[in-house]
DNA sequence: AATATAATTTAGGTATACCTAAATATAAAT
DNA sequence: ATTTATATTTAGGTATACCTAAATTATATT
């Protein structure tokens, strides 16, 4: 069994990787809330586990056995968020949370169990990829609402957890995953978008719009 | 916020404080599986912290606030589990194993939202009486299984979960809680009882009744 | 009451996972 | 190419929660 730890670090791998691409020691020390100097005893743990390889000064990246596990804790992790908003009602604002303890606790049959609940589920209530019972995953590859230019329509893929204040102000909004939008105009300077709700307009800031991943983006007829 | 560990420690403080009266720091180091040294350690931070009062060789007691964490640890043990029976379909021979785990990350929200989803129930799948969340436990007098007379009817109360593979052949037999039973025959030497459930006729071995508790003994008319 | 047995505590040690401060390596700026 | 700044690692330290072996206290037996 790994600890909790270890699981946390590969799935924070998992996540930079797939985002930034390279895996730094301060990058991991940012996103796990501890010292850089902490991070770099752990790596040297994950790599005599040959979870990741780890040259000096280079930083680190998932072995084969590394990338299971972390998509074995992801999806628990976004399994349990689509569970407490189907099964319990929990806002969306705060599944993460509480799926962040409960990712670790979950034994293969109960993951079973709520996996056939939600009938085999293939994204988390703010739009994520879940991953298979095999370790298999689809990444959508999807825009920054940011930068879609006007007179484009989409339909919002992912909408960042990273901060629960801001799901819950996009919440209100109506910007939920699946959900389609047409960006009516945007403003200059970093300037905030008008964008298209089910016929209302909603002003976005870009700041905002950066933490939206989008697909489909076409030119409105 | 207090380890896992201190939980774990009020916890089965609490039971065999309830059970046996006394708490030693033998008996908890048999049930926490932990050499008794180490509970000497322990029992020294809990008595730090004043949860529990702890007089060198004499065992230990729960203080108020000690009863309060443990009432809300068993609270929460206890709606887990059945929890996971109702909303899951998990075996009442595998939810105590789960609810070990669950019982530490449970947040005060999802625990109300388990708690009305089960409609505010007041004993788990084994019988065991479930605290309010005011930390109120109604423990009901109850007796042996193992110490009734031919000729008595009773309801089973309790069934122990110290068991997995005990309470699969009990569920087997339908030793459920809130069954009817009636006594027909004790055979001496510590040998099995005969009863009767639901109209048919059950052999039971005496060691196995040690683990029941039943209520409502009453002489058959 | 003295002795043997059992329970408990003390002493010293381990693994995990973190910390700060200082040293070193890499990358960026002049 | 050298200096400066940043990133990373090493060194040494802390808290938690466990361990074994030895010492001590309490309890039971004779």
């Amino acid at each position: 069994m790994l600890s909790q730890s270890i699981e946390d670090y590969l799935k924070v791998i998992y996540d930079i990787q797939s985002t930034d691409g390279k895996v730094t020691t301060t990058s991991l020390a940012g996103k796990l809330g501890i010292a850089p100097a902490s991070v770099t005893g752990m790596l040297k743990k994950l790599s005599a586990k040959k979870l990741v390889t780890h040259k000096k000064y280079q930083g680190v990246q998932l072995t084969e056995s590394g990338t299971k596990i972390a998509l074995e804790v992801i999806r628990h992790h976004r399994l349990i968020e689509l569970y407490l908003k189907e099964a319990l009602g929990v806002p969306w604002d705060r599944v993460h949370e509480e799926a962040e303890k409960w990712e670790h606790v979950l034994s293969e049959d109960i993951e079973d169990r709520i996996d056939k609940f939600l009938g085999h589920p293939t994204s988390d209530p703010h739009g994520s990829p879940i991953p298979s019972r095999d370790g298999k995953i689809i990444e959508r590859d999807c825009s920054c609402l940011a930068d879609i230019e006007p007179g484009h329509k989409a339909v919002i893929a992912e909408v960042s957890d990273h901060d629960a204040s801001m799901l819950r102000y996009l919440g209100e909004l109506g910007f939920y995953p699946e959900t389609n939008i047409v960006i009516d105009s945007v403003e200059p300077f970093n300037g905030p978008m008008k964008i298209n709700i089910k016929n209302k307009i909603k002003i976005l800031g870009r700041e905002v719009a950066r933490y939206i991943a989008v697909t489909d983006v076409k030119k409105v007829a």
